[in-house]
DNA sequence: GCACATGTTCTCGG
DNA sequence: CCCGAGAACATGTG
């Protein structure tokens, strides 16, 4: 479910119901994620104060009062949300504050992970630039795609070059830039980052401002649905006709994902 | 049964 | 070193 703008939407849906509150119970269904949530996980959190709730590409952060940080990556299924009564059976991690509410961790597929690190440790400095940041410019694209052979959809679907884009809005990004997915990112011309470069800001934020993509069971922070994915343009539209100028979008894959773009408006 | 799925990480090989 | 292909992870949906 979760690329920037998923994570992000339930970075601020979470924001208000978790900022400042103090974990009272943490309770570890499940320790089974990508990597296994550790035994002293739970007595770690207990007693410690949330200060911040932030985000670096698709991690969310949360910010603890000993200076540590809550790490949680969502990987293809991961859900959390301040839970109804009910209980699911991929309800992994339940965390409950002390203004009372009640923080669920639910991930089917369990490609998620959720971890404790000390500031600056680990896969966050691994991290390219986030495409929120200020410090994604058209000239630091223009610097990654510089010498690099490979199609401009896979170095843009990179954690380590661009933090936060994934498979749906990389389609998306490269129909409203009108550059081909497989276009080998050497061969862009200035104008064309730049075009990628604006595309990449208005389309993650535009999908933040509908609350994110729910093509299967994303939600967000209460548990709604998004709404960007009655807005795709190319995404799961193969073979369909572009909104743009009537051409069949072609699907083909790319770095063993599914890629959609439209053959006319797209060079 | 088969294909496919919003992600990451590994191996193997060119 | 760069990069692609393919597999693996575990579960669900069509």
């Amino acid at each position: 479910m979760p690329e920037l703008p998923e994570v992000e939407t339930i970075r601020l849906t979470l924001m208000p119901r978790v900022a400042g509150q103090t974990v009272e119970e943490v309770v570890v269904r499940e320790t089974r994620l990508r990597q296994k949530v550790k035994a002293e996980f739970g007595v770690q959190l207990t007693g410690r104060r949330f200060t911040a709730l932030r985000r670096a590409g698709k991690y969310l952060l949360f910010d603890l009062d000993d200076g540590r940080i809550l790490l949680v990556h969502l990987g293809m299924s991961g859900c959390l949300a301040t839970s109804a009564d009910r209980t699911d059976r991929h309800d992994h991690v339940v965390f409950r504050l002390s203004n009372g509410v009640i923080v669920t961790y639910n991930d089917p597929r369990r490609f998620g992970c959720m971890k404790i690190i000390e500031p600056g440790e680990g896969e966050l400095s691994d991290l390219g630039v986030d495409p929120l940041s200020s410090d994604f410019t058209p000239e630091h694209l223009r610097e990654l795609c510089r010498r690099r052979r490979r199609p401009i959809k896979t170095l843009l679907m990179d954690q380590a070059l661009v933090a936060g884009v994934g498979n749906i809005y990389a389609s998306e990004i490269l129909f409203r830039a009108g550059v081909r997915p497989a276009r080998g990112a050497h061969t862009l011309r200035g104008r064309e980052i730049a075009a990628i470069h604006a595309a990449t800001e208005e389309v993650l934020a535009e999908a933040i401002r509908w609350g994110g993509s729910s093509i299967s069971d994303y939600r967000d922070g209460n548990g709604n649905r998004g709404g960007f994915q009655d807005r795709f343009r190319v995404y799961q539209r193969g073979g369909e006709s572009c909104g743009r100028c009537g051409t069949t979008i072609r699907a083909r894959p790319l770095g063993g994902r599914s890629s959609f773009y439209c053959p006319a408006c797209q060079k």
